[in-house]
DNA sequence: TTGTATGCGTTATCAG
DNA sequence: CTGATAACGCATACAA
């Protein structure tokens, strides 16, 4: 029926307490004990019981998770939304989970991550947004042997335990075909956002990348694009005529692609300025976003599961340090087209 | 810290074993008890420790999942994933799973609803593809007092705990759009589809019923759309040649709508006649299906999260049978678009 | 109608 | 290096 420590306890002719610490390398044991116990555990085929491990477990697993904060990242809201859900999943068993804010600038990111590190941390999850503070981060981690996982940006050299997030190239690529589908002979398509000042991501880049890659391997004209972007102060509404005469003097543009979050900014501007026959293409099921989207100012947006990406990430650690299964390094999860017909069934996603 | 039921019994003044039976309903016990334990409970704020009931329980939920047999329906593959992913989860508790297979003829699935109703079942998950036979199966759930859920198709009025899977009309909205995309002026789109003889389901209806609204929504000329049916035995090869000269005798149409999961058919004659210059549309991502994406026959696919419907119908199942969590009645999943550039990252896709 | 005792399978401590 | 044993929180059978 179901095999008990104590039953190969028996079978190996040792005690249970022997056999736990084999199972767990801890203490240590004599070869001839090590040897019985295993052939033992072969035989029998040892699976332990997990309500019954929790219910003696002493010690409680920590996750810590660093986010930045949604106020000012709309973006993160879904991802810490997943987040919560797991949390909630993994209360049954003896693990805890702390969220830890930062505001986007590197200092504050330093901070967060000098808090986490005073606190005794198993496992850790971070979105490494800036570069440079994510490898001393990373360094750190390693030396003091907590895995982290990286959320949404992948920083592949300070390799983490695992990325979850999406494949931003081939997002940029598939951006690219649903332009396509809206562009006649002789019409552009234009590449527009606006960023805060200084905040150049890496994941951002890549969809621009992997958007003009699509347009130079379809053999399709590089002059049929053109580029509008921005670096501005959160507050400064300078950009909107600047913007409007860009657009004015520009009769071919037809698609505009808008490779941050940012979707809902342009938006607001071809309402604002009555702008017709130009249509959107963005990223992320924002509540602004999805307000354009209903209203056709946006054709199609580009999502990536950020309530599953929060959701995995800890999971994955749950995975990974408490059963101890092995997990893939990479997880990509699907690029997912939303479009006025499936944006109100796309909520309820998950996972 | 962490309230048990041992202190809530004190709290109360009286012993663990009445705070038990209150809170399970078992066994009989004074009003003046059930007063007192109540008002502790809600003061203190009781939550059972999962690992301590699960250790402790005696009983087995069994739970039991009728599918029809995937070497018939291609379709029922990534469900019974789905589901075993689920079971894998679910091994930690404790609850039993089975799942009968029957073969799409009324009589097999009678069959196996007799036979899991011969069994002790907790609660049960099907998909009610025959509709008579649904009936008679339900009304004896009913009887029976056992819950279950309807999977993939709807049934409303038999009443089920829950429905998980797509909203069909919407999904053939979503399709008409993608088609309109593709479709310039006065050009057609046919809806064609392949069928086993006497196979007619009511999501297939649903879905063109969605497609033909939207058309009208959007005061499209419903003479742009055409159909072409055919109920065949699974061997017949004898529409291949009707369906070409259907098409011959259509050079108008651009685009074609294949409402159920066996779109890999159609394109496997546009391939086979090297018919060049029209597009499909059609539904779920079986392997034939990606095949053709990939090859350009197919433009765009309509998928339901087949592995995850399956999966969260054991969730759901799970949290209100074994946890006695209140769940929503109907779990609308969303309704992805897969083309080319996104579907290699839609397998991992779980839940 | 109520209280008590035993056991579930593991962990962790302590004495050998 | 090893064995024995007391928790962990709940369910359940039995005694009162």
């Amino acid at each position: 029926m179901k095999v008990r420590i104590i039953d190969i306890a028996k079978k190996a002719g040792v005690s249970a307490g022997t056999v736990d610490r084999i199972i767990h390398q801890r203490g240590k044991c004599s070869d001839d004990a090590i040897e019985k116990v295993n052939k033992a555990i072969d035989e029998m085929g040892y699976e332990p019981d997990i309500s019954a491990r929790n219910l003696a477990l002493k010690k409680v697993l920590h996750f810590v998770c660093l986010v930045s904060d949604p106020n000012e990242i709309k973006y993160w809201y879904r991802p810490i939304a997943g987040m919560e859900k797991a949390i909630k999943e993994l209360a049954f068993f003896k693990v805890k989970v702390d969220i830890i804010y930062f505001s986007i600038r590197a200092l504050s990111f330093r901070e967060a991550y000098q808090k986490a590190l005073k606190m005794r941390v198993d496992g850790l999850i971070y979105a490494p947004l800036f570069f440079e503070e994510s490898k001393i981060f990373a360094e750190e981690l390693h030396q003091n042997n907590i895995p982290f996982i990286h959320l949404n940006i992948y920083q592949r050299e300070l390799n983490p335990l695992c990325f979850i997030g999406q494949d931003s190239i081939q997002a940029g690529r598939l951006a690219a075909s649903l332009c396509e589908l809206g562009l006649g002979d002789n019409e552009q398509v234009l590449i527009a956002y606006i960023s805060g000042i200084h905040q150049e991501y890496s994941h951002i880049n890549s969809r621009i990348e992997g958007f003009l890659h699509f347009f130079a391997e379809q053999g399709l004209p590089m002059k049929q694009i053109s580029q509008f972007q921005l670096e501005i102060d959160e507050n400064d509404k300078g950009y909107e005529v600047l913007f409007k005469d860009y657009i004015d003097s520009s009769p071919k543009v037809r698609v505009i692609f808008v490779p941050n979050s940012r979707a809902y900014r342009i938006a607001n501007l071809l309402k604002k300025f009555k702008i017709k026959g130009i249509t959107i293409i963005g990223f992320d099921a924002l509540e602004d976003n999805v307000k354009f989207l209903n209203q056709g100012y946006i054709q199609f947006l580009i999502a990536q599961q950020s309530k599953n990406q929060g959701y995995q990430s800890l999971m994955m650690l749950f995975k990974a340090l408490f059963r101890k299964e092995n997990i893939v390094k990479e997880q990509y999860l699907p690029i997912d087209i939303l479009c006025k017909e499936n944006v109100d069934f796309y909520s309820g996603k998950m996972v």
